[in-house]
DNA sequence: CGACCACCTTATTTTACCTCA
DNA sequence: CTTGAGGTAAAATAAGGTGGT
């Protein structure tokens, strides 16, 4: 038996967020990273994590004839019979309520009717027009953008702080922000200036703190997009599908590693417990071995088999013939009643630091009793 | 062959911190 | 002592490239 540590499909976890969210403190700043880990035991070796996600992502894709809902929800496909812990690490960016309600796809989207909860607080009429020409392509080919400054350069709006987009490219000369028509085409300018210079600086977007809410809540019900939900999001964000999809790439990518850094911490804590448990033994072997030298007549005890209970864990002893001693009883508990003068083995049984969940050993007795199996 | 993905890398932006006038 | 500007390193992240499926 191994413990596998599997890289969970997270975004089937974040369903316990969503109204956390709410309450979330609303003035971090620090961009949400949620995760789950999934700490399976696994007997045959090795988290094919990756694949059953890659396939759950395929069933996903094949399903983008159905209703988009239809793929939503149900979580159930993974880790079944099996009680994962799950360590999730909460949002810290406040995501507006409304957004769930306006995924493109979502089922109640018939709330947008209502005005006020419309777009999660998006400026829905002024579009967002992070990086788009007016009249943009609805996708634009990688072999455009390659190297291409087109709408990314009038695409840098800027966060404030105050909830202000602001065009501009350092922080210390942000630029006088006119109407959105207005920067469109001065950003539209620029960036055909750019192209007569010859200049073919890559200007990166920085999505709005809206647009990075709306992703990252869309995120959590799907990790993977199919093209519908691509194209869905694009619009109602106005970003460029492709823009979509880096950023769920990103993101995936982000998430990954937040995963891994926390399975690393794990693994380290298990390792450091493991380590003391194993010190623990060795020692507790040494006192057995001198206890044996000292007393003789002590270990003269019948061979024993050591068999697990399946349901409660504990190792319990197949007695041959001669019985050994008393029953409900571990090492420690012998060795301190036969050997009371042995100081370093004086140690009462409740000193002995069992894991709750650890395996009880019971060399020398029958071991517990199963009434309730 | 095209689409999509993971993974790696690059380039740009943001942030935090420090120094100095 | 406080403040604001400037510099810089580190972190964050959008996007490009590549190889696999």
């Amino acid at each position: 038996m191994e413990l596998g540590l599997s890289l969970g499909d997270a975004s089937k976890s974040f369903g316990f967020l969503k109204d956390n969210k709410i309450q979330q403190e609303p003035t971090k700043k620090k961009s949400s990273l949620d995760f789950c880990m999934d700490l399976g035991l696994s007997s045959s070796g090795g988290g094919n994590q990756e694949k059953t996600q890659k396939s759950d992502e395929n069933g996903e894709e094949n399903g983008e004839d159905d209703d988009d809902e239809t793929s939503e929800g149900d979580g159930s496909d993974e880790n079944q019979g099996e009680a994962p812990v799950q360590l999730n690490l909460l949002p810290l960016a406040p995501v507006p309520r409304q957004i769930s309600s306006n995924l493109p796809w979502s089922s109640d989207n018939g709330s947008s009717e209502n005005g006020s909860s419309g777009n999660m607080g998006l400026p829905a009429a002024r579009g967002l027009d992070v990086n788009r020409l007016p009249g943009a392509a609805e996708e634009v080919s990688s072999a455009n953008s390659v190297g291409s400054p087109f709408q990314m350069d009038f695409g840098v709006y800027r966060n404030t702080g105050n909830g202000n987009l602001q065009l501009g490219g350092n922080k210390r000369d942000f630029e006088a922000t006119g109407n959105d028509a207005v920067e469109a085409e001065r950003a539209s300018s620029r960036a055909s200036d750019d192209d007569e210079n010859g200049l073919n600086t890559r200007k990166k977007l920085r999505l709005s703190k809206e647009q990075s809410a709306f992703l990252e809540e869309s995120f959590k019900e799907h990790n993977t997009l199919n093209p519908k939900q691509k194209l869905a999001l694009a619009k109602q964000l106005n970003l460029r599908p492709r823009q979509v999809e880096v950023w769920f790439q990103n993101r995936r990518a982000r998430t990954k590693l937040k995963q891994t850094e926390v399975d690393c911490e794990y693994l380290k804590r298990c390792c450091e417990t493991l380590t003391e448990e194993n010190r623990r033994l060795h020692k507790e072997l040494q006192e057995l071995r001198a206890l044996k030298t000292s007393n003789p007549f002590y270990m003269q005890l019948p061979a024993t088999t050591l068999t697990m209970c399946p349901s409660c864990e504990r190792v319990a002893t197949a007695s041959t013939a001669a019985g050994p001693p008393p029953a409900t009883t571990n090492a420690a508990v012998t060795i301190a009643a036969t050997t009371a003068k042995t100081t370093a083995i004086d140690a009462t049984p409740k000193a002995i630091p069992f894991p709750l969940n650890r395996p009880r050993f019971y060399p020398f007795s029958q071991g517990p009793t199963h009434s309730n199996s």
